[in-house]
Order: structure tokens, then C-alpha cells, then sequence
DNA sequence: TTTTGAGTTGTTCGA
DNA sequence: GTCGAACAACTCAAA
């Protein structure tokens, strides 16, 4: 049975260039068989998002076009993954199964199920690294403890052996002798129909492969050289916006790294290289998070702090989430950054920070709440980031912020939207504010407002909280942690 | 074991 | 407007 199929799985690993699990099917010379499982039982309340389902719908279309390009196709299923791949390892007589490592708790525990079940049955099955520089079980302290604090762990990373350099994608590839069906990826009903909220992602985004190889180019052709500082300004494109082709393994972090190493070594005078150095930094906070929820399997639910898990949060309060959800707290620059996520997927990182201080620290909602929906709308939600980065700005995760550090919503908007180009982008109805309110309309005199068309509690919001009472409110609570001790 | 240095991303107050 | 200091102590990681 010289003809026995290998089986390609892919999971968050959506490209065929640096892609070891298929590397290494391509070399060993039998049929490649590319599959898919979509699989919403796995991670529990961790399905897929609608954003995500989005993104996954092109970006599985694109991978069935590249792999075409080089003469198979990918087969799509769906179910528990475990059993659909053991199902498909019978239906089509493979000797083989391949992929490349998640780790999220839930894929973890299936992958070493299926893993030993494979092997007892004589399947040649193999994992490997795609998604990380680093593996997680490769960094640590000298007590060989996981690392709870970034810069020591970032440190260590670098004085690890460099990643590998990527491979190239095979030129070449044959599926089995005898194709078994595919499920359409139409009736998954991944894009959304009634309503179609999608128009803005579309208009945003390019998923897929090549997109991710273009973005990337991109990125270092133009904003990498300012990245140090511009990165913190929402109203410029000066971040590289690879995150949801990360998250679905479009493009691999050793590509990055190896593409912003080659750019140093070409071109790089000293302010471009403590700026990639900083863009490179980010992808340690990624490799951070990873780690983090690999040693803590209960990072997206629980407080990696125990002192927190009686914090005494607000009561429960459905309008000031739902006001939260919509962009319509009254104070600008967090209302354009949940507009901006509800129309594109996508916020800007300063003001994710912001939006996540305000949700926890103002309306004393749990951080939960918040990771639950970026979750659902952020189209590079991805469980380790969200949850490690909710953790870290209630202050429970791992390098916590002080607890005195509450983010000024006002002060932040002047800061890094200074002109206030940001908000009018998304906060249509204050577009014609000054500059001097645009981030304080309830400072604005009448006659401004008047004059720029705002009436406060009707064209917009009045502000939902008192930012200074609700700072003081929650420093008072965050003594009770400590108290707690 | 003990000690030492350091910790992504801030705000406010007073000079 | 701008600047420096205070905020409060704690935990982590390494020497």
C-alpha cells in the first residue's frame, strides 16, 4: 500500500509556506491529503466568533485555491475533530496523519487523544511547530518554573537557539487516488445573511496567504520604521495589522522574524532597529500570552491572581454593557473604538487598552464580559491574547499593571488622537466639534455645541459615568484585594 | 537562603 | 503648558 494517504490537518496553520505538518507530508512522497474539521465542540463556550467565522470562511476558500494551484484540494468536515479525523483515517485507508500544534486547553487535551488512539492503531502521527518561536515547554525560569513576567521571559526567549528559518511552500503536490467528498463550505453558513454585517471587514480585509505575505511587505516597505512611536496612534495606519493573519496562521511568526531580521541586516540605521526590535517585542507578548495559557489552562475564565476572585465588582448592569457593546458611553474615544470593532473586526491596540480600563475600572464590569465579546467581534480573536491582555488590564494576569494605573479616557484621547481625527472617523455625529471638546463634549458650550450640531442626550451620549467618581470608586475597590492578601 | 533589582502601555498634584 | 515626584507595596527572577 505504497499509495496510503498521508493526512494534512489543518488547524490555525491556514498557509502552505513554513508549514512543517505539510513540509513533511509533501517530502515523504504519498498522496497528500489536505483537510479541515470544523469544530465547534472542542474549546466549549470557546467556539468560534462570529468575526472569526468570517475570516475563516475566506481564509479556508483561499488555502482551497492555493493548494489547487498545486494540484490537490482541501477537504472540509465538520464535527468533534478527533472522531472526524479517526473516521476519515478509516474512509480513505491513510498510514499517516500530520499537523501542526494548537494550545488552547480543549485541542491540547483532543490532539494527545486522538495522538495515542492513532498510534495504537499503527498511524504514523506526527505534530509540529508552526505558531510559535519558541515552544513553551522550552522557556523557563531557573526554578523551571513558567514565567509570570514579561521582560525576564522575553530575555530568556532571545538568548534560546534563533527560530528555524521557514521553508518554502512545495511546489508540487498529489492528493489521493480517490478524493473523498468534501462537505461545502457554503452550508457551513460561516458569513453572515440576515443581517449582513460584514460590509465593513470586507472593505477592510484580505484574508488569506498571500494577503498575509503582501501585508507583511507592506509593513516593512512603510510604517515599521516609526512603529516605536506611532504604533500608540489610532488615527494613522502605523501598526502592521497581521494579527488575524497570525491568529489563522496565514503567515508564521518565524516569517515575520526572519523578514524583519533580513530588513536589518540590509538597510537598517538606528531608529529603524529600535523599532523593529519594539515590533518584534509584540510578538514576544504573543509568545508571552501563549505560554501563559499553556502552564494556566484556566487563563480565558479565572483570575491567574486568586486575591481577585471575590473582587467586588458592580451590579450587574445590562445598559451600561450594552452601552459599552455599542459605542455609546458618552466619551469619545471609547465609543470610536467599539465602533470601530463592530464595523471592522479590529481596534487599534491603544484603544483596546482604553475600551478594557473603561469597561473594568469605570463601570466595575467583569473583564470577562469584555473578553467574551472581543471574542465574538474581534476578527483576530484568539483565546491566549484576549484572555492574558483582559487579565492584565483588570490587573489580575500576569505582570500586572499597579492598580492605581486607571486610564483617563479624555487624557488618552488628546494624548494619541490629538486632533481628534480618530474619533470623527467613527463618531460621525461629533465631526464637527473643535478640537479643544472633541474628546470633552460635555465641556463644550452651548454655542459650540449648537454650532456643531450636538445635542448631548439625544445626538449623543452624555457621559455614562463620572470618570473621576468612578476612578475613585474603583481605587477603593482594589483595596479590598489587597486587604485580601 | 537571602538579597537585590526591576517591572509595556498612567494620572494627579504642585511647583 | 510643562515638569518631576508621588502613588504602595509586591512579586518575580536571578545572583
Amino acid at each position: 500500500m505504497t499509495d496510503a494517504p498521508t493526512i494534512v490537518w489543518f488547524r490555525q496553520d491556514l498557509r502552505l509556506a513554513d508549514n512543517p505538518a505539510l513540509a513533511r507530508a509533501a517530502k515523504s512522497g504519498a498522496p497528500v491529503l489536505a483537510l479541515y474539521v470544523l469544530d465547534d465542540e472542542t474549546e466549549g463556550p470557546w467556539r468560534l466568533g462570529g468575526a472569526s467565522r468570517w475570516w475563516l470562511h475566506h481564509a479556508l476558500t483561499a488555502l482551497d485555491k492555493d493548494l489547487r494551484r498545486l494540484g490537490t484540494s482541501l477537504t472540509l468536515r465538520q464535527g468533534p475533530a478527533d472522531r472526524v479525523v479517526m473516521d476519515l483515517v478509516d474512509e480513505v485507508g491513510a498510514a499517516s496523519v500530520t499537523w501542526n500544534r494548537c494550545y488552547e486547553p480543549g485541542a491540547r487535551e483532543r490532539d494527545a487523544r486522538l495522538k495515542a488512539a492513532l498510534k495504537a492503531r499503527g498511524i504514523d502521527v506526527t505534530s509540529h511547530n508552526a505558531a510559535l518561536l519558541f515552544e513553551p515547554w522550552t522557556v523557563s525560569t531557573q526554578d523551571d518554573k513558567p514565567y509570570r513576567v514579561f521582560t525576564p521571559f522575553w530575555r530568556a526567549c532571545l538568548n534560546l537557539p534563533e527560530p528555524a528559518a521557514p521553508e518554502r511552500a512545495p511546489a508540487r503536490l498529489t492528493g489521493p487516488a480517490d478524493q473523498p467528498a468534501s462537505e461545502a463550505i457554503e452550508d457551513w453558513a460561516l458569513l453572515p445573511t440576515a443581517p449582513d454585517w460584514a460590509g465593513g471587514l470586507r472593505e477592510t480585509w484580505q484574508p488569506g496567504e498571500a494577503a498575509a505575505a503582501a501585508r507583511l511587505d507592506a509593513f516593512l516597505d512603510g510604517a515599521i520604521d516609526g512603529y516605536g512611536t506611532l504604533r500608540n496612534r489610532p488615527d494613522i495606519d502605523g501598526t502592521s495589522r497581521l494579527s488575524p493573519h497570525l491568529h489563522f496562521g496565514e503567515i508564521g511568526p518565524r516569517q515575520i522574524w526572519h523578514a524583519v531580521k533580513a530588513r536589518l541586516a540590509n538597510n537598517g540605521p538606528n531608529s529603524t532597529e529600535s523599532s523593529a526590535w519594539s515590533f518584534l517585542r509584540e510578538l514576544g507578548w504573543r509568545e508571552f500570552s501563549t505560554n501563559l495559557l499553556y502552564h494556566f489552562p484556566r487563563l480565558p475564565t479565572e483570575p491567574l491572581d486568586q486575591r481577585f476572585a471575590d473582587f467586588p465588582w458592580g451590579a450587574r448592569d445590562d445598559k451600561a454593557l450594552s452601552a459599552w457593546q455599542g459605542g455609546l458611553t458618552g466619551y469619545p474615544i471609547v465609543d470610536a473604538g467599539m465602533r470601530q470593532l463592530y464595523a471592522i473586526g479590529w481596534m487599534h491596540n491603544r484603544v483596546r487598552m482604553i475600551v478594557a480600563s473603561f469597561l473594568i475600572k469605570d463601570l466595575m464590569i467583569p473583564w470577562q464580559q469584555g473578553e467574551a465579546w472581543f471574542w465574538d467581534t474581534l476578527v483576530d480573536a484568539d483565546l491566549a491574547n484576549n484572555a492574558a491582555s483582559w487579565q492584565w488590564v483588570a490587573g489580575c494576569g500576569a505582570d500586572a499593571a499597579p492598580y492605581f494605573r486607571v486610564f483617563n479616557p479624555v487624557l488618552q484621547g488628546e494624548k494619541f488622537d490629538a486632533d481628534g481625527t480618530y474619533v470623527r472617523r467613527w463618531v460621525p455625529e461629533l465631526s464637527s466639534l473643535p478640537n479643544r471638546y472633541i474628546h470633552k463634549p460635555w465641556e463644550a458650550p452651548a454655542d459650540a455645541l449648537k454650532a456643531a450640531g450636538v445635542t448631548l442626550g439625544e445626538t449623543y451620549p452624555l457621559p455614562l459615568v463620572n470618570h473621576a467618581d468612578a476612578r475613585k470608586a474603583a481605587l477603593n475597590a482594589y483595596e479590598t484585594v489587597k486587604a485580601s492578601a
